[in-house]
DNA sequence: ACCTCTCAGGTTGTCTGAGGAGTTGTCGTG
DNA sequence: CACGACAACTCCTCAGACAACCTGAGAGGT
């Protein structure tokens, strides 16, 4: 048998594989508990480290989860969901309406978390937003967009430094499309200049209320515009 | 060592994280052979069956790619991984307390957009609530965030909800064990019933400065109870 | 009837030792 | 220089042992 196949698969990948195969298609549900290892080894023919092996590799992949001296639960059946791609299908205004909600509310945490460190960061950010005045859309965007995330990062949560990290590729999208659109560097090459650097300062200063009231203030003009430019 | 959850984390869990972390960090850039299994081993002061482990869980999650005889190899150096097995490695606290951020904003724009609908389904979550006092943990924690979902739904932004969605499963987790572990309903089998009521009210009124108000109050309380159970 | 405590059985976690199988670089030989 | 044998390394698989832990059943008390 397998005489077509160049590389016989370790037994480990195909008690993956069947696993897996098994737990798709819905013979062990999410919540249940998936027979013990001395079982399964057993019933795929293989020792109980191999086993192992292949529950952790599933484990790697999101599918089960071990509890000490209770079993393997299944707690997903999907390979994977990318939340990026929920994104990109979903509207902008209604995407750049959370980043919102998420930001101004981070705000308020970075005014009392930030370290000297941080402030620091936020200058030579402003800084970098200011220097790329001279250059194209979405060099600028980026400028703008490495600040916001600056402020984000000085909240100290690396749950929300990453799911700011999710919003930033559709934010740059739907900005540099709206940059573009009106026109908004027509006039003033760095639009924003004046409410970025107060925003800044009231972290650097602590001040949390005027943090985040400024920032809503901001956040809140430019998604009127992307309304309006649907 | 505090790893994240509120109980203590397995050899192998310890040492996935610290075999993601020197790969994420490039220490092994994308390419390269790690050291052998024995050399794991010592250095990370486990056996050799644990390491295996570890490195299968990677390979799962898609980092590094084994082949009889050569070696384990980097094939990937960010995680890849979808949000919800990011919010499982992460901390209680900083998942709760992004939580937190989203909701309370959540209530304000709930409180400007709630249809009567909406406000059905909160009165009809806030009922669910009080029946579940008589169940179990695990029930009254699932109708407790049933409620919290409808108040997102009310706020009618399909990235928001999903987004909750996301946490859900984290915060379940969490909550169980927070409630088990201080006894919270050992006097009270309905505790935070008037606050949540309190809660409910404002949003029905259309008073966001209320609903938020209430709600973050209330989150932040359970958050410092979630911080000092840890 | 109800509650609490104890305990036995089953489960995963970890380590060790032993071979088997595959790859790779070295080294001697022509 | 070309080539084949080979040794040293690697991962793969199994078996066994013990520890840590969870769960449910049953004993015993209230």
């Amino acid at each position: 048998m397998a005489l077509g196949a160049l590389h016989r698969s370790p037994l480990v990948d195909q008690a993956v594989e069947r696993l897996r195969e098994q737990i798709t298609e819905g013979r062990w549900p999410v919540g249940t508990r998936l027979p013990g290892e001395t079982t399964l080894a057993k019933t795929l023919g293989v020792g109980r480290s191999t086993v192992r092996e292949a529950l952790r590799a599933l484990a790697g992949a999101g599918l089960v989860q071990a509890r000490q001296g209770a079993g393997v639960f299944v707690i997903a059946d999907k390979p994977a969901e990318d939340w990026t791609a929920r994104l990109r299908r979903a509207a902008v205004t209604d995407v750049y309406e959370v980043r919102m909600l998420v930001e101004v509310q981070a705000a308020r945490l970075a005014a009392r978390r930030r370290t000297p460190d941080d402030v620091a960061a936020l200058h030579a950010a402003l800084e970098a937003r200011r220097a790329a005045a001279r250059d194209g859309d979405a060099a600028f965007v980026d400028a703008d967009i490495a600040l916001h995330a600056a402020v984000v990062a000085a909240a100290h949560n690396p749950v929300l430094t990453d799911l700011f990290a999710e919003f930033v590729p559709r934010l740059r999208e739907g900005l540099i499309a709206l940059v573009d659109l009106l026109g908004l560097r027509a006039d003033d090459p760095n639009p924003g200049d004046d409410v970025h650097a107060a925003f800044v300062d009231a972290v650097a200063r602590g001040d949390a209320e005027a943090a985040g009231r400024v920032l809503q203030a901001e956040l809140e003009q430019t998604l009127d515009r992307l309304r309006g430019a649907r």
